[in-house]
DNA sequence: GTGAATGCAAAAGCTTTGCAACCTA
DNA sequence: TAGGTTGCAAAGCTTTTGCATTCAC
């Protein structure tokens, strides 16, 4: 059975309190060594892989980059900056995506589904007005290009 | 300015005839070698990343996995499978989920949504009836557990 | 001819893993 | 006490990068 250690619960403290900035590894394991300080790195790899498995914590996965925690699973969405690459929390309800896509693909077990939004932060577009594209960007207009 | 080298059509050739695979960088670099031998690996991520830039390619990412890429920009939707962590396609119509958003958060400069969904493919449900969890689960029913 | 693109190899970044020692239940 | 968990270090995998050479324009 899981056993409860202090190392576990100090790295869900830690991303609780974290609220709204979405840590991941690296920074768990800096601001959990202050609390404690023999904890390795590969015991937080492994204690936020259980955390999300146990349902305690979401993972957040952006393309070629660290994956990401947050303790709030009350089920908002996010915004992901192209630029900074951070994540903003959005709230507002969304309508029902699942039922006539399961309907429409029954083979295929839909269990949930992800929606993320993406654009720049205040921050980015602040400082960045060109838009400047990054490696997330997508193309806008969805035709197919020809070489 | 770019310029249209044998590797970069071959690369997107390559991409565009893995209809439905959705490859990563590696399939691609074997694959490509079939016809170019001697293209380095580098070349190959140096090239899947221009014709992203380009709007030829489309990336996908999973949870710490390799990411992947498709060719087919005609805006259709994604389900991931949960064990087998493959991409399957979807067409189906979608909601307007930007606009409200983009009302509610005006400082946000979203410029588009991306909607994923996850599951068990055909294959998985099959052999894997008792769903096994993976590392990409996230609870189903969104309440906070507490320790 | 010139600058962009390539091949090669080394390195970087993130994550996983083997194992002996340790600690929770 | 038993077996899950940890710390440590090494390794694994994906991706990036420096540089001399090659090639598309």
């Amino acid at each position: 059975m899981k056993r409860l250690t202090k190392q576990r619960k100090a790295v869900l403290e830690v991303v609780r309190q974290a609220k709204g900035y979405h840590p991941d590894a690296a920074w768990v394991y800096a601001e959990v060594r202050k609390r404690v300080p023999r904890i390795s790195l590969g015991t937080v790899y492994r204690t936020l892989e259980v955390l999300v498995e146990e349902g305690y914590l979401l993972p957040l996965s952006r393309p070629g980059e660290a994956l990401r925690y947050e303790a709030n699973l009350d089920g908002h969405l996010h915004m992901l900056c192209r630029h900074c690459h951070e994540y903003f929390d959005i709230v507002h309800p969304l309508p029902d995506l699942v039922s006539e896509v399961r309907a429409k693909y029954p083979e295929l077990s839909i269990e949930r589904v992800q929606v993320e939004y993406q654009g720049l932060c205040p921050r980015c577009r602040e400082k960045h007005p060109g838009n400047p594209p990054s490696r997330n960007t997508e193309p806008s207009v969805s035709q197919t290009p020809h070489i």
